[in-house]
DNA sequence: CGGCTGCGATACCGGATCGGTATCGTCAGC
DNA sequence: GCTGACGATACCGATCCGGTATCGCAGCCG
């Protein structure tokens, strides 16, 4: 990339400006507060860089040639966009600007998630915010290499260069196949689902929300009867409305309404699933500093590990 | 206009620019051809102007913080911008951008100022051609105000700050209705007109077309029988063709093709019509020089007194 | 017609700033 | 713990910038 800018500085660009504007060497040198012959000097060594002549000097002050004129709209249109570069980047560095890729996996996607990049969106309308649907393997391997800024998972297991927080803690709840004996109880225990077909995920990666799902039976030293084992919460629900059993969901699946589908809370000192969020632990840039404020705004929060 | 560019130069930019692409201050020294300890110094410089970190120094080279992502792309920008800038500029001194403001008028529009036109467009289609419909007087006006570079008319008396160019010497015709005896003849002369009633344009300005129409007959001691004056080409045919009479049209009118209407050429050593070019005495400018020659390339050339 | 005035260009000077060399402090890797 | 590579710093000479003083020139006015 060989440049044909040479030696030209702003400041040829600058002192050209006002002379061609205020048509007078003198003039511009006042609006500068600088004296007359360095004006004089740059406008010649600009012109010699060049290779042209800008201004026709008479006597009483200067007149554009062709190419000033040309050059005049050119300079005054880069001095404009150097400014804005100035915003742009200042902006930047407060977090105002940039470019946020976040990692999104599981349940949380139908309502915590929208709602934290909704209220991002608004607050920092310059930056970019791109969602991917990562698993956790993935998230922690996109995170290591800058593909990600945060993501959002179930759980995490400890890593020495990343840094987690639970960001919320939903409740859980059972979806039943419309005509179920339960439908008729408002609030269900883990012990109403001892012995019920239980539909679970997701398969891989483990452990994850599966296992919690699990523990809770374990823990009670109940039997969960686990009758299908699929990869996502749509499928689950896909199949508790065809009858094959129940599943947990949590409160963030509660937007997924299917028909033949019915929803109970199960009883909030039962159980809660932690939606976390995870991050590189050096990562302390203005704009992550700016999401995670968001984050702890609109969702209730509870206190993490970094 | 405040600007915040406060002292920053385009040095500043091509030096970090080098150094946010190499990821390193010793890398970007090499290919710049300059020690490492400028860039040092200028990079730190620009953060101290900019009040930022752009980069982070680290033990094996530089990252770059947010700022300093959009700070690059933006410095890109500009050094690409200022490229072009001069580029434009320089197309500019040789002519081959900027505004060409034409004037125009009478019968020349309807042929000989198209071909030259189109010629110039497509020879520098980078040159803006606004052409502007103005009478002698409203050229020599806009041309004094610099509203206009040339102008092309019928014939100029002498002005001491303008110069003219005769750029075409066009035979005549004669416009005849369709049914008139004198269609029969495939050549006319002035005095196969001598007695038959004469539409005459234009009623000003004057000295102009008109004049020289008449002047044909008094020359030759015979009487035109003018039966009505109006104002341009045009409305001279809209008459013939309703058989108020004969008109007198130069060739480029001939491509007004309307029913009714017949054109003879008038015997060529009769009378030939001029097409001057007029234009500022003391403009040189590149961008005139190349629709000179353009002009001379396309139409017929004869010497003019500038 | 000659002095005056206002313009840009030039000469020259002191200080700021640039780029160069030499060297330091620091961290990673063997 | 040594070594090598990196960026930062110290210092120096040369350049370049901006300032003052002055020149050359053209239009203006009495």
């Amino acid at each position: 990339m060989t440049s044909r800018l040479g030696a030209i500085e702003f400041r040829h660009l600058r002192y050209f400006t006002a002379v061609a504007e205020a048509r007078s060497f003198r003039a511009a040198a006042q609006q500068l507060h600088v004296s007359q012959p360095p004006l004089t000097r740059q406008v010649q060594q600009l012109e010699e860089l060049l290779g042209l002549v800008l201004l026709e000097r008479q006597p009483r002050g200067v007149e554009l040639t062709a190419a000033g004129v040309v050059f005049l709209e050119e300079a005054r249109n880069l001095l404009a966009l150097a400014d804005l570069a100035i915003d742009r980047t200042q902006m930047a560095a407060q977090g105002q600007l940039g470019r946020l890729d976040v990692g999104v996996y599981g349940s949380a996607v139908f309502d915590a998630i929208p709602r934290v990049i909704q209220a991002f969106r608004s607050a920092y309308p310059k930056v970019e915010v791109v969602l991917h649907n990562l698993d956790r393997a993935g998230q922690i391997k996109a995170l290591r290499e800058r593909r990600l800024t945060v993501g959002f998972n179930r759980f995490f297991v400890e890593e020495p260069d990343l840094v987690w927080d639970v960001v919320l803690a939903e409740a859980l709840n059972v979806a039943l196949p419309a005509g179920h004996r339960l439908v008729s109880r408002s609030q269900l225990t883990i012990a109403d689902l001892s012995g019920e077909p239980l539909v679970v995920y997701p398969r891989t990666p483990r452990p994850s929300f599966i296992d919690q799902v699990l523990g809770l039976f374990h823990r009670r030293h109940l039997t969960a009867q686990v009758v299908q084992e699929v990869d996502d919460v749509v499928t689950a629900i896909a199949l508790v409305s065809s009858g094959f059993g129940l599943t947990m969901v949590s409160d963030s699946a509660l937007n997924l309404r299917l028909p033949g589908i019915v929803y109970r809370p199960l009883e909030r000192n039962e159980a809660l699933i932690d939606l976390c969020m995870i991050r590189r632990a050096e990562d302390d840039s203005a704009l992550l500093r700016a999401f995670i404020d968001v984050v702890r705004k609109v969702l209730p929060q509870r206190p993490g590990n970094g």
